[in-house]
DNA sequence: AAATAAAATTAGCCTTACCTAATTTTATTT
DNA sequence: AAATAAAATTAGGTAAGGCTAATTTTATTT
């Protein structure tokens, strides 16, 4: 069994898989994390010993099956007792991630099962993050962003890549919720933000970054 | 805040306190945990400075009162999180108090309050153990057990004072649950066996110790 | 009151998971 | 190719929360 550490840098490690698809370096790490690099550096070798990553100048941080096996299952947890936090408990969206993160660790044999079957098997958490089934599998996770859309273009919130609460906070300020309709109105070309229409109503500017951090469905 | 260890010896304080309502001595608490007296010296030393517990040779280990209003939250989180595990997970009743220890650190502002909510109020966990009230009160605590019972008196089920999975296990083959009606038929003057008619049907024999751990209401 | 037993305490170690500072290795500029 | 910068690693240290073994204090017997 993992320890609470191990298991978020598994997951760390997991995520900057997925997000980039790049070299994972002992810094990379360490700046998701915000620990130092020579503590990344330790922990690489207690994960290598457990055969849970493998660790190669070149290639980088990789996870094993097994490791990648291990990371699926804590964000699993994760994703469903944010539903749990939300639906059951009716916390907001921009204030389960925190609890979340200490409720993955709470390991049982048929805990995530049992929590999965009450909420109803739900196929994405409230962030619009697909929760793995108890076999690993997983519904397709969105990539495409606000900024992506050409300008005329409409489209629909389905998920957030970035789930501190300054963003979501934002977003509910701006009234944007998941399936909220968005039409992009004009790219200003000096900075790239966006002008955009919420649901229709009168037009507002967000920046690139906000744009890269709304993930859309035509 | 208080961690995870110190919030284990609080609750562990406060539960032999109740109890024994006796001088809680360091190997009282270190054979409680499970941990040696000098480890338990050193957080006796700990919690005296965080002025959650006070210690004097003569009298012993006594919860202050933040000590206790702390003490008393961890023991609200752990019984509403086994009513949880119980009702709306399908777990029995052997299986959640080992998750409701791990359950019971999570802290966050208004979870506790939330899942009193959600859950409808309970005033009692699964054991028959009264929930503690978000203000601290709560209902009362049954002392009365089934070694108390007159010969050829009869009683109900209102709680357990043993919650390891080997008790609960062994009640669960009785067919003993919270509410089940016990009459008992006679007392071995030998050893303080119990003969007793559950629910009416065919005698059957358990120890004095099994007596003792049964609590009831006449 | 001595002797003995039990409980409490101290001293010194260990592991986990961090850290800083120094050094070495690797990449990037010039 | 050197020089420089950045990244990775090593060395050594800290705090929490355990441990064992030795010692001191307190209780219980004789
Ligand atoms: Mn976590
Ligand atoms: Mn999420
Ligand atoms: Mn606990
Ligand atoms: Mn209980």
């Amino acid at each position: 069994m993992n320890t609470l550490s191990e298991e978020n840098y598994l997951k760390c490690i997991y995520r900057l898989w997925q997000d980039k698809g790049q070299k994972i370096s002992p810094t990379a790490i360490a700046d998701a994390l915000g620990n130092n690099p020579a503590s990344v550096v330790d922990m690489i070798r207690k994960l290598t010993d457990k055969q849970l990553i493998s660790y190669d100048k070149k290639k980088g941080v990789e996870l094993t099956a097994q490791g990648q096996k291990d990371a699926t299952m804590i964000v699993r947890r994760h994703r469903l007792w944010e539903v749990f936090l939300l639906e059951k408990l009716g916390y907001h969206w921009d204030e389960i991630h925190d609890i979340a993160e200490d409720l993955e660790h709470i390991k049982d044999a048929t805990l995530a099962d049992r929590l999965d079957k009450f909420l109803g098997f739900p196929e994405y958490d409230p962030h619009g993050d697909p929760i793995p089934k108890a076999n690993g599998k997983m519904a397709k996770r969105y990539s495409t962003t606000l900024a992506d859309v050409k300008v005329g273009g409409s489209c629909r919130v389905v998920a957030v890549r970035d789930t501190t609460s300054q963003f979501l906070q934002y977003l509910q300020k701006l009234s944007i919720n998941i399936g909220t309709k968005i039409q992009l109105l004009e790219k200003i070309t000096f900075d790239n933000s966006l002008v955009i229409s919420i649901n229709g109503e009168e037009p507002k500017t967000v920046s690139q970054k906000f744009g890269e951090s709304l993930l859309i469905d035509m």
